[in-house]
DNA sequence: GAATTTCTTCTACCACTGTAGGACTACAGC
DNA sequence: GCTGTAGTCCTACAGTGGTAGAAGAAATTC
């Protein structure tokens, strides 16, 4: 599982159908994709299996057809894949990144304040402390 | 400049140093990179022309040597990285991305509230109006 | 002008993603 | 038991990044 920070598009989106459905089948996936991309079975089996082999995805056989489940969630993707991008534009500066979507006008500041306050409701439900200062 | 939102470390490691320099050769690039990567001189130049194949850099001849600079700059690279990711990883909304960076603890609530600080004195030097609403 | 140095370009190789056709295999039904 | 059928695996190919040796070209130096 060592490349799980640079995930490609057809990756996420078979991930993105285990994460959704629990467990499925490549069929299963195949179908889910269907519309957005219409892919051949061997391309989803093929990718599945390199999933397998990089320990992202396993599998467990049920009669002659393989059920495969996701071994990353969808929040260890994203947090792996969100530090690497930081470490690779930003230094490492998670506040910098931050920083550049308000100034590129991908979140307004009001937003911020709302993302403040309801973090601050989910880490203290009383009106307790924080954990630093 | 069709792939801008996926370079690789190398790529970046290069754009970098061209963004800091303005403007090198070649022999200079390996030379700002030595130390974290110890590259071989032609490893530079074939990323380099690659980069110039793609449209990212261009150069001009100063008697034998190419001076190659960025034809993208940097807050350029990091929007489209960054928005790359947001779709990739949170359907677009670049909100969700604050939110998981203050979950995951990577920002402190804190500094949110700094943020919003500094964006609305960049945004508002005397109190004025914003660019939108 | 020949040799040396200094660049660039060519070629190559490995790894990985995306994609899929075809081979192989095993179960299901007749 | 044979034959479809449904599923996996093998093989393959294009594209791209990372890496670099070797070849080719041009300027500098004797």
């Amino acid at each position: 599982m060592t490349r799980l920070h640079r995930l490609g598009d057809l990756q996420l989106a078979i991930l993105r159908v285990l994460w959704k459905q629990g467990e499925a089948t490549a069929a299963e996936v195949q179908a889910d994709l269907a519309g957005d991309r219409d892919l051949a079975l061997s391309t989803i089996s093929t990718m599945l299996k390199r999933l397998g082999e990089q320990g992202i995805v396993s599998h467990r056989a049920e009669g002659r057809q393989f059920i495969y489940r996701a071994k990353v969630g969808e929040q260890q993707v994203r947090a792996t894949m969100v530090r690497d991008l930081v470490s690779r534009l930003f230094r490492g500066d998670s506040a910098a990144l931050v920083s550049h979507l308000v100034e590129a006008g991908e979140v307004e500041p009001s937003e911020l304040e709302d993302l403040r306050e309801q973090v601050r409701r989910v880490r203290s439900p009383r009106g307790g402390r924080h954990e630093n200062e």
